[in-house]
DNA sequence: ATAATAAAGGACAAATTTGTCTTCTATTAA
DNA sequence: TTAATAGAAGACAAATTTGTCCTTTATTAT
């Protein structure tokens, strides 16, 4: 697994809640996790989290729901930082500390492109694609 | 993080065992954990099923330890794949079972070509150059 | 045979991730 | 202003990963 499952659970969520902001709709709680096939209240901590890094919005009360404003700025990349962070794109293969592109260890030359390769596609896809593939009937979020 | 925390002391410990094999010489697990700067009882369990998978030989009582018979032949690949297992290889980064080349999720094309190049990577990576690096003071192993 | 050595194995424990449940707070409409 | 709705927040629980400790088993040398 290249992703945590929760941050599986924030992408596919954040698609759904996206789709659904398209069309002027704001989505609970119920309908997103439903959709995208994942446990209620874990994904309700998932999108809290979101929310609280002004990933996605969200409103109280009747008519309330998750919604997304910044539809067009809002890149893969954003969401895999805010729930599993840097690591991926950091970290060292062997776990050793010093290891950086001065002290190498030896799979760092190797593996430095393949992971700024990785974050070239985070960065450069936006969520918008994510929604048109999936309004095209392309795939299904669970 | 790309690889666990047990398959990252799994290669450290192996190259330092492959290391000491090479002057045939066997190590115990104190001087392992020693030198990878590694919990030692779990160090113990990691290479335990090290053992079992055959990437490592160990050997009871005196003047036994770890070892490593096939130094030609063990890749990188073989350690995590015994650690770790195929996931890092073939799971959807969106966690969708139906995910493959014939069904693809949005991401799938982006990814699966950087996956394919880890994985020739980690398999083309013999652990005999990991050792030599570590013997020409190129890095530490911990 | 016995003692010493060192890995194997099992039970247990801490930490983290994943997941549940209940209560609190804000918003809307009647 | 009250009732209904829906997210926020907190405490708790299961599962997994990471880590410890103690006993057993195998090997070697005396």
């Amino acid at each position: 697994m290249i992703l945590s499952k929760s941050c599986e659970y924030a992408i596919r969520a954040s698609v759904f809640v996206a789709s659904k902001s398209q069309k002027k709709q704001r989505v609970g709680i119920n309908e997103v996790s439903e959709a995208i096939g994942s446990p209620r209240a874990f994904t309700a901590k998932i999108l809290q989290t979101l929310v609280r890094k002004n990933i996605l919005s969200s409103a109280k009360g009747p008519a309330g729901g998750f919604y997304l404003e910044r539809s067009d700025s809002l890149h893969l990349i954003d969401i895999v930082r805010a729930t599993d962070g840097n690591g991926l794109f950091i970290s060292c293969v062997l776990g050793l500390r010093a290891c950086s592109d001065t002290q190498p260890c030896p799979m760092h030359k190797q593996v430095k492109p393949i992971r700024d390769q990785l974050l070239t596609e985070f960065s450069n896809k936006p969520i918008s694609d994510f929604v048109a593939d999936l309004e095209s009937g392309k795939y299904h979020l669970k």
